[in-house]
DNA sequence: CTCGTTGTCAACCAAATGGTTGAGGAGTAC
DNA sequence: GTACTCCTCAACCATTTGGTTGACAACGAG
């Protein structure tokens, strides 16, 4: 689905320079000209960083000259992705406690294991 | 500091591939060759996908045919750099609301509009 | 209308990326 | 110890990426 938009956003977002135009972005809208000015690098590279913020949808403009606007709702589909993962990691991390926790028991009152053995789903 | 890590990190997940390997062991670890057997790809081009993984501290091994393993503490960096924008942004909508309520009072009461104008910092 | 400012497009270049195949290293099983 | 299985390393290739410079399109001010 949006298999493709949530690649653009995270290879937007592994380039340093752009991560620091997200930042400035954040604070305040500005001009590509604006925005330009604090790197050591042409006009024409941070125009090329904003197409690409661009085209992941992380940015937006009305019109060429007009100031660069952070768009904070893509934030939400790399927010999803990434809870999803992480509760999904830390619900195993629960459940291989709770399995320790039984291997524990069993060394305690070995004879007892197999009644405890009934969530082998 | 931990730029250079974000960068890894989100490069890392660049890629659907490298997101889908993600996903399948935020349910459980797996070897190389499992987790490699779903693509038609070839091993050898999985096992470099789950390198640059590892290279970004998404991913672990205890050897070399050990199962791999999600390292799931990375999560909280790209969602702390996620939130940090995204309140921020938050905030300025929040102000911009303001702002433009303020502008619809004056164009109702204009004779007041100087009263209304201590903050501007 | 003309001129200067602002931003993009085009062509080019070096380095990185994602894939391939082939060879080899390290365990495991016999 | 030998053989097999699993995985990685090396070399290579095509494409993408981040940068450059030069030309030019479009707008605002005079």
């Amino acid at each position: 689905m949006s298999e493709d938009r949530l690649s653009r956003v995270f290879a937007a977002l592994a380039d340093p320079t752009r991560r620091d135009l997200v930042a400035r972005l954040s604070s305040a809208d500005a001009t590509v000209g604006e925005l330009a000015a604090p790197y050591d690098v042409s006009l024409q590279a941070v125009s090329k960083h904003l197409k690409v913020l661009e085209d992941a949808g992380l940015v937006s403009r009305e019109s060429r000259r007009a100031p660069v606007r952070l768009e904070a709702e893509v934030f939400d589909l790399m927010t999803k992705w990434i809870d999803r993962y992480q509760q999904q990691a830390e619900e195993r991390y629960r459940r291989l406690d709770a399995l320790l926790d039984e291997m524990q028991d069993s060394t305690r009152e070995t004879s007892r294991q197999q009644s405890r053995e009934q969530d082998a789903s």
